[in-house]
DNA sequence: CCGTAAATCTAAAGCCTTTCGGTTTGGGCA
DNA sequence: TGCCCAAACCGAAAGGCTTTAGATTTACGG
């Protein structure tokens, strides 16, 4: 035992070994990783502030594939709009992941930075302070929300006989594969339709 | 020990006990409710599905506070306002929940059954079938959203002095009370505005 | 009055997260 | 070159969780 020749672990393959797992199972363990990269649970909290840095580790991966670009695009509606987009289509990739990066808060400074970012757009925009939030917040719930429903649907009705439920399951049935893009397409016309309409005070 | 003169467990005080709990804490476990109920954890599966079942049960004790009666209204357009306010007032009266909700399928089928009336409305106001999933999802979001962010806005970004983001923490201190309510509203309007735009095909 | 069903306890298996001490290796420094 | 500390792993354990199974006592219907 002791340390070995070559190192077995390091941030990057456990990272890359949880998100694999949420990929195939929505969730991740501790245990998980190390049996898939052939070393003990203990040893990963030599390189990883425990569970929950590996969240923040996923949400740091996942984040990093949004474009930073986007936000020096101009006009202001512009860059945002790119912005969700990008931000979209990063979260699009991995959507089981979602439900574990919504339920702690952001740490990972990556990610904060986007968001002081798309705060200061906004803000040299000419928006009110108290304006600036309730909009990235109501178009985070866009994003995140659109980008689970565009790769499962069918986890979030469980439809049974004992429950009769013959219009909802027509509803489901009828939707393509289109439907969420367009939900979302809409969603974001509205709110930045929205939002220009508060610039105009 | 044996059986107890008096029951000590029952669905309803299961139910009281663990949304007590995820009120307090955002979570609940078995042993917890059991403890506070003064029985042992395994005695909760003679009344309650696992764990998931008392997920199910929390889901329908909050979704109680929805009146259904909004959704006899007319015309849909008022029914479905007037279900999604009272349904974003039911789920900020116990908002801690709603990540425990969001990740696990419907299945109460009492809840089902919302959803089905909600569906028949849009159905029967002459929405095309494929429109109404993305509609409803929408509407979802938003409301689950702005309820979350309605007690709970300083659980999703956690600032420390690490990273310096002076124009996050100016637009979170900047927000007051009213932001929930105002992003709801505008969120809300801009969805029905799209949709009445869907009807006219 | 008796037997069956209900409600609880005890015990256990098998997960999980996290910590701690022991062991070996690598690298910097004299 | 030799030494020493830090790094990286293992093994084990504590304490939590979910769930199941069997034993025990009580309530109720016939």
């Amino acid at each position: 035992m002791g340390r070995p020749r070559t190192p077995l672990l390091d941030r990057e393959r456990i990272t890359t070994t949880a998100l694999q797992l949420v990929d195939e199972q929505g969730d991740f363990s501790v245990p998980q990783i190390a049996k898939r990269l052939g070393t003990q649970a203990g040893s990963l909290y030599h390189h990883v502030d425990g569970r929950d840095g590996i969240v923040e580790l996923l949400r740091e991966r996942v984040a990093a594939a949004i474009d930073p670009a986007t936000l020096d695009l101009a006009p202001w509606d512009t860059a945002v709009e790119s912005w969700a987009r990008s931000y979209r289509a990063a979260f699009a990739a991995h959507p089981r992941a979602i439900p574990l990066l919504m339920t702690s808060p952001v740490r990972a400074p990556r990610v904060l930075e986007q968001y002081e970012r798309a705060v200061t757009v906004l803000l040299t925009a000419g928006f009110a302070p108290a304006d600036v939030m309730p909009l990235l917040i109501a178009l985070e719930n866009l994003v995140l929300g659109s980008a689970l429903d565009l790769a499962a649907p069918e986890t979030m009705w469980e439809l049974t006989d004992r429950t009769p439920t013959p219009h909802l399951a027509q509803a489901l049935a009828a939707v393509g594969d289109g439907r969420a893009d367009r939900a979302f397409e809409v969603g974001l016309a509205g709110l930045m339709n929205h939002a220009r309409t508060l610039l105009l005070h």
